[in-house]
RNA sequence: GGCCCGUUCGUCUAUCGGUUAGGACAUAAGAUUUUCAAUCUUAUAAGAGGGGUUCGACUCCCCUACGGGCUACCA
């Protein structure tokens, strides 16, 4: 059996090499729930500054209040909490560089907007949405190759007339002056240098007429105040990056080291979603997968440790993770492989650690009153379902049988062993399982063997009808320690039924 | 449309110019078994295409194709 944790990385720490340790942070959005792909982003965070002993900064950009949704951010806490993902720094966690929601951090925003707006690095535009539409359309139709985006309309306005309109409380939004023809560079640590002219940048919004910053603004300015040294994000801001720069350049401050992590597909490589697999954390929760599974298989979609290691737990991702080693290639989310991962934890499980989540779930199973009140019988239950489960939700959704009497039978199984040669076979069994002493599991393969024999047939000719009358299911544990946990008194009263059953058949 | 990013078995990946291109999941076959699962054996399976550079390219460069991202007062 292979077992989790057995690379044996611990020990191989090493300290990053430019001395300082990182300051990293994962930004999250408050739309909606955390999903797997945030998640690994969120992972890599964190393996990073543990790896180089930094700091991990958890950071909500609630700067869009028309997606705000309030729920979310408890399904991202949960999520990341679940995960083993623990912030230094954020929300619950405190810290000296608060508050970490940025919609209470606008004043900040604001100031450093009228700092670039007095440098003469930023301008206000008071275009109404009606005029960027039309412009937008006439590009489109126009098409246009160069000088696409915002035409800079507001840029040449004087200083009286901005003084009129705001005097008149006019709505406005505050623009980056975007150098013309300029080549903006920056060094991502897993693609390399990435030149961009700063032609196909138009004048990008820092100030919504809302008050509030865009993304950009915020991030660049709560990165600096963070002290934020390595930005490891999605590579959907890839074609972002250079307006972050030409922001960090307009407010003098240097930019960190930047990094984009490969984006999560779903099976068909389209996008992952809720509709293409699960796409949520706590979905993944919910369907009986466990945390160590996900993290360590999320790890390795778009990083691998080098060697052929692929279990690995906390510190061993840890001591192993770095960013030269995270791959630029979009990876797809194999569920299958999750499967397998999730059934080797769940080996690695004790029956006791399993028995308060399995519990939980067969309360959720409308059992008879009464039902699960024998721990040790539960402790029973799990341990036989246990080795040939991957997910503990199958632990609880396989073995109902030992709470109630099977409602039907499986048909497939029934054609082949609830035939009318068993009848005779059933009433036999029911006269010798009545008697048999102990009702342990030894006696009771030494009564089927013997049984067989004194009827010159196969044991499987006993062994697969008993199963599918006290089951109802034509797989499940070994069938001696079945019957011996079911107990003779149940055993009987299925097997009696399931004589019915066939009779009644004709 | 424009700009940017990407391309090794079906999937996740190893390879940092010289390998019989390795491992894992999945798949198939066999062993084992009272079923299922597990386990053990084995097998099938890859450098998108085309040009360069080089004694030698999966590896470096260019082109094409395909996939993805961005092109919002969303993040």
């Amino acid at each position: 059996m292979t077992r989790p944790g057995i690379c044996g990385k611990i020990g191989e720490m090493t300290d990053w090499k430019e001395g300082m340790p990182p300051v990293v942070r994962f930004a999250p959005s408050p739309t909606g729930y955390l999903h797997v792909g945030g998640a690994r982003t969120a992972l890599f965070n964190f393996l990073f500054a543990r790896h180089h002993h930094g700091r991990f900064i958890l950071r909500i950009e609630d700067t869009d209040q028309k997606r705000y949704q309030p729920q979310a951010l408890e399904e991202i806490f949960a999520s990341l909490k679940w995960l083993g993902l623990d912030w230094d720094e954020g929300p619950e966690a405190g810290g000296d560089h608060g508050p970490y929601f940025q919609s209470q951090r606008t004043e900040l925003y604001r100031r450093h907007a009228d700092e670039l707006l007095a440098a003469g690095r930023a301008y206000r535009c008071f275009c109404s949405e009606e005029r960027l539409m039309r412009l937008r359309q006439e590009q489109e139709k126009a098409k246009m190759v160069r000088g696409s985006g915002y035409d800079r309309h507001c840029r040449g306005l004087d200083e009286a007339e901005v003084g009129r309109r705001l005097a008149a409380g006019a709505p406005h939004v505050v623009r980056l002056k975007v150098p013309d023809d300029r080549a903006v560079i920056f060094h991502d640590r897993i693609r390399g240098d990435i030149a961009t002219d700063s032609a196909q940048l138009d004048d990008l919004v820092l100030l919504k007429s809302d008050g509030f910053p865009t993304y950009h603004l915020a991030n660049v300015v709560d990165d600096h105040w963070m002290e934020v040294t390595h930005v490891l994000r999605g590579d959907e801001w890839i074609a972002s990056t250079p307006k972050h720069i030409l922001i960090y350049e307009a407010l003098g401050w240097a930019p960190p080291v930047f990094a984009h992590m490969p984006v999560i597909l779903a099976a068909d490589g389209g996008k992952l979603s809720k509709r293409r697999g699960a796409a949520s954390v706590l979905d993944y929760q919910r369907a009986g997968f466990l945390p160590e599974a996900l993290r360590n298989f999320l790890a390795l979609l778009g990083w691998a440790p080098g060697d052929d290691c692929e279990l690995m737990n906390l510190e061993e991702l840890i001591a192993a993770f770095t960013l030269e080693r995270v791959q630029a290639k979009a990876a797809v989310f194999d569920q299958a492989k999750l499967e397998w991962m999730n059934g080797v934890y769940l080996q690695g499980h004790s029956v006791e650690s399993l028995l308060a989540e399995v519990r939980l779930l067969w309360e959720g199973m409308d059992l008879p009153a009464g039902a699960l009140a024998d721990e040790e019988h539960l402790k029973k239950v799990i341990a036989m379902f246990k080795e040939r489960s991957k997910r503990i939700s199958e632990i609880a959704g396989n073995s109902l049988y030992f709470f109630r009497d099977p409602l039907e039978y499986e048909p497939q199984a029934a054609r082949k062993y609830f035939k009318g040669e068993a009848l005779p076979l059933f009433d036999d069994l029911l006269d010798r399982l009545a008697g048999v002493e102990p009702f342990s599991r030894e006696a009771l393969e030494g009564l089927y063997r013997g049984l067989a024999e004194e009827r010159g047939i196969a044991a499987g000719k006993l062994i697969h009808p008993t199963r599918l009358a006290v089951s109802g299911v034509g797989f499940g544990p070994g069938l001696f320690e079945m019957l011996e946990a079911l107990g003779r008194e149940t055993v009987l009263r299925r097997l009696q039924r399931a004589r019915e059953h066939v009779a009644g058949r004709g």
